[in-house]
DNA sequence: GACACGATGGGCT
DNA sequence: GCCCATCGTGTCT
C-alpha cells in the first residue's frame, strides 16, 4: 500500500488531476479502514484562476492552499457541506485538486453509518457526501497525506478512459474544462446522458 | 457591523 | 428534474 509521493503533488494541478483518476483514498480510522477509487476530481490553479479559492490574497481558510504539496485542503461551504481537495504545485502557490467522487472500497457499512444511507451510489459521490463518508472536517484540514492515517495510494486501476468537461457549478466566464472523470455509476452529475433528439 | 453569495445536496414530484 | 435551505467567509463601510 504505498503511497503517492510528495513529488507527485508537486505539480500542476491540470496533470496531478486526471493522474488521480483510479488511484485509491485511504483513511485509518478507529472504526476501521476506509477507501474509495478516485473517479472524479476538478482542477483549481491559483492565482491566474478566478474559480480557484487560491485567486485571491492569503486568508485563515485558505492558508493550507498556499502551502506546500500532498496536503489536504477541507473548507465548508453552503453552510452545511464540507469540500476537500488535494494541494498541488509548489510551496507558496495556491493550487489545487477537488476530490468530487469515489468508488466506495473498504469500510462500507462505516460509511453508510457517517452518511445514513446503505445506498451504495449516495456514500461518496459529489464532493459534500465524500467528505461525510470519510469524515473530512475542520480537523483534517492540513493533513499531511505523505505521512498520517490519510493518504491515496500509487495503485491505478481505470475501468474507462479519462473524460473531461467544464467544473460544476461555475460561472462561464470563469470555467475551465478542469473537470476530469471516469464514466461509471460513481461519478456525480446525471447518470445517463440526455437523450438527443 | 452588515451583507451578498457560493467548488451543494436532500427531499419532493 | 426542480426547488431551496443554510451559514461561513470575504469584502466593504
Amino acid at each position: 500500500m504505498r503511497r503517492l509521493s510528495r513529488r507527485f503533488y508537486a505539480r500542476d494541478p491540470v496533470l496531478v488531476a486526471p493522474d488521480l483518476l483510479g488511484r485509491t483514498l485511504y483513511r485509518q480510522t478507529r472504526e476501521g479502514l476506509l477507501s474509495g477509487r478516485i473517479v472524479e476530481v476538478e482542477a483549481y490553479k491559483g492565482s491566474d484562476d478566478p474559480g480557484s479559492h487560491g485567486f485571491r490574497r492569503m486568508t485563515p481558510r485558505n492558508v493550507v492552499m498556499f502551502g506546500p504539496p500532498g496536503h489536504l485542503y477541507v473548507y465548508f461551504t453552503y453552510g452545511m457541506h464540507f469540500c476537500s481537495n488535494v494541494v498541488t504545485g509548489s510551496d507558496g502557490t495556491a493550487s489545487a485538486v477537488l476530490l468530487r467522487a469515489v468508488e466506495p472500497l473498504d469500510g462500507r457499512e462505516i460509511m453508510a453509518r457517517h452518511r445514513g444511507t446503505a445506498e451504495p451510489r449516495l456514500l461518496a459521490r459529489g464532493p459534500g457526501r465524500l467528505c461525510q463518508a470519510f469524515e473530512l472536517g475542520r480537523s483534517e484540514n492540513g493533513a499531511d497525506l505523505t505521512d498520517g492515517d490519510i493518504w491515496i495510494g500509487v495503485t491505478r486501476r481505470m475501468n474507462g478512459p479519462v473524460k473531461t468537461s467544464i467544473r460544476i457549478g461555475m460561472a462561464n466566464q470563469i470555467n475551465r474544462p478542469w473537470r476530469f472523470y471516469e464514466e461509471g455509476p460513481w461519478r456525480s452529475g446525471p447518470s445517463t446522458p440526455r437523450p438527443k433528439r
